[in-house]
DNA sequence: TGGCCATTGTGAATGCTTTCACAAAGGGGT
DNA sequence: ACCCCTTTGTGAAAGCATTCACAATGGCCA
């Protein structure tokens, strides 16, 4: 199979979030057209991204929405349940606990870790909280890793993680994690996020201004 | 200013966090070559995302830390302070108040909104919560908005944060949204990364097992 | 059964991003 | 004052991703 790039991926997750809804309220096909309006993308860029992995449409009718349903969770791995650690029991480990869509689609938070004398032993969303210097021996058989523990602890504890043998990393921790090649992570970094939308207010001000004093003959 | 990627807007991010922690540290001089290196990219492509917006380098010597962490809060619109409302009063909104990091890089969330009857008027997390009928006309002077509601609700209440006139929406609800072409948007989706993870986990097995299968000379 | 219409799957073209490679500095040592 | 070494800034080249455009095909209706 050749090499899929991350966006679509990152589509192909968003297609089967839509279509499973879909399939919920009982609509049986659906054409890429449709599909990509409802996701942001374009039909092309819908077929195509499907393309990579077979052929899952009739022509002149569309995709029937279970069957593609089907294929994604097939594609992405999602047909098994996955043996989640969480690392770090503070407040975006509580919101992640709570968020019950994960497991509904196939990831289970099964362990949590601290660092914190006071936490360590207490039940906590309903799990024991385990002290952090069990890491190595009480990640066996888990398969993701999510890392929330604040930044200059990160490293360290991914290291551990990483000698653990655990393959995939959920990272919340606002910093570069060196991994070797074979571990996949995924970082979520809410503050980057807001520094791009500084980014967006100031300079859609900067190009609004620029325009305005432009000659009206250059305007676009 | 020609148009710049978003991916060099997330880069420059990395960049002025690794230098602000430099800079707190001493270091006073930094090479385009060290700071790709701990920023994991190329030096390459570190110069490149900054001649963008001007040259802040001096050729066989690097660049002065504290001048260039001037220049990328200067460029990300670091150097105001923003109005940050925050809409959705459940276990996401505790985490991201909880996060100290965002007040310290300028983003002050002043107001919080929430539809249960439960939770508005009462304090939380320092702040009174207001009902969410309220929001368009308690949105003025806001500059971002940040949507933690749940998917079903997240388009209604963007169409009524545009409406207010809000132009830039850190979104959490894995749904996508539409707005106009004047309003920045970015999504956290910690589902799809999730996924994402679960492809590379069944990826890079289907990739060794189809290595391994193969005749040996053809192996790379 | 046959023709028509909608829609797919996919090479080719376009556009965007990253990497390469090197001339142009600039500082420091002699 | 001059040379050498390092490192920048940047066109050109290479590499990816997206969009275009259309032949291929399947269903449906007459």
């Amino acid at each position: 199979m050749r090499k899929v790039s991350e966006s679509t991926v990152a589509r192909l997750s968003m297609y089967l979030r839509l279509l499973t809804e879909l399939a919920a309220s009982g609509v049986t096909t659906l054409a890429s057209e449709e599909l990509a309006r409802r996701c942001g993308t374009s039909a092309a860029q819908v077929r195509k991204d499907l393309s990579f992995f077979g052929t899952f449409g009739k022509r002149g009718l569309g995709y029937s929405v279970p069957e593609l349903v089907a294929a994604l969770r097939g594609i992405l791995g999602l047909e098994r349940r996955w043996r989640v650690a969480l690392i770090g029991a503070g407040k975006i480990g509580a919101a992640l606990m709570a968020y019950q869509d994960f497991r509904r689609q196939g990831f289970d938070i099964v362990t949590v870790f601290d660092s914190d004398r006071e936490k360590i032993g207490r039940e906590w969303n309903g799990l024991v909280v385990q002290p952090d210097a069990e890491l190595k021996v009480s990640l066996k058989g888990m398969d993701i890793a999510i890392v929330a523990v604040p930044a200059e602890a990160a490293q360290a504890v991914v290291d551990r993680v990483v000698a653990a043998g655990v393959r995939a990393i959920l990272n919340f921790a606002p910093t570069k994690l060196n991994v070797p090649d074979d571990v996949a992570v995924k970082t979520v970094n809410m503050a980057l996020e807001l520094e791009g939308l500084s980014y967006a207010l100031v300079n859609d001000a900067r190009r609004a201004r620029a325009v305005a004093s432009r000659p009206a003959a250059s305007r676009g």
